[in-house]
DNA sequence: GACAGGCATCGACAGATATCGAAACAGGGA
DNA sequence: TCCCTGTTTCGATATCTGTCGATGCCTGTC
């Protein structure tokens, strides 16, 4: 949104991780900062994916096979949609183990949209 | 998006403190609160609000003039129009003084939204 | 090798969103 | 009171997003 750049989601591949964002008291953002953050932001700025989400992250082992999580409501294909986005934001990573795709929360980057939103400074 | 219920922010009337949510680690979201928080991180999830919120944030006193940080490359209307959207969601407040309004972080709702993404358990 | 189950991708559609210019509104000063 | 400046609201439009059914791909089993 805002400019339309073409970019999807430029944010993490993979697991580069995370050279982003001081506190957000710290001084203001500059805008490829802000491009990046917004888009794992918006990665969560879905109801159904915040579930997924948590559902993950609240799982045994913090990590979870699709078939255990998709019971949000949903189509199948859709629950697929929004499990990719969090995983293209890089705040999922998944790995396949014979039949089934587990996806695991990316701690490192969790951690820094939380310490983005530190008020403490 | 997801339901289209038509809630429009159905988030936190003007400083209604955050009752919501624990670590998301500690067990999965109900869906009402999953659209609660949801509402918040979408409105961190475009990089021009993201931008004017951390002007806001790490202006001197926690506070600012919409004309110091309207500089953000959209027009003075948009500007207007994602600080609207901020103000909604309850991230900041605002207040008229004379021919100026300022606004100001809403310390206890951004915390809320750090302290969801806590992964410490 | 054929089949079944789990998951991802594709194509299409309805509803939501960002953005802008124009216009309305509010305060302050002459 | 009138005007000027700063800010918000309104209407229109192009774009994006969530959702689904159908289909394809990979794995393990028979």
């Amino acid at each position: 949104m805002s400019k339309s750049k073409v970019v999807e989601l430029p944010v993490l591949d993979a697991d580069a991780v995370v050279p982003c964002c001081p506190p957000i008291t710290a001084g203001e953002l500059s805008p490829a900062d802000a491009e990046r953050m917004a888009a794992m932001f918006k990665a969560l700025s879905d109801p159904v994916r915040l579930r997924l989400f948590s559902k993950v992250a609240s799982h045994a082992g913090g990590e979870a096979c699709v078939c255990d999580i998709s019971d949000v409501g949903v189509s199948q294909p859709t629950v697929s949609h929004h499990l990719k986005k969090l995983k293209d934001a890089g705040l999922l990573t998944s790995e396949r183990r014979g039949t089934w795709v587990y996806y695991q929360v990316a701690p490192s980057v969790v951690a820094a949209m939380s310490a983005m939103l530190d008020l403490r400074s």
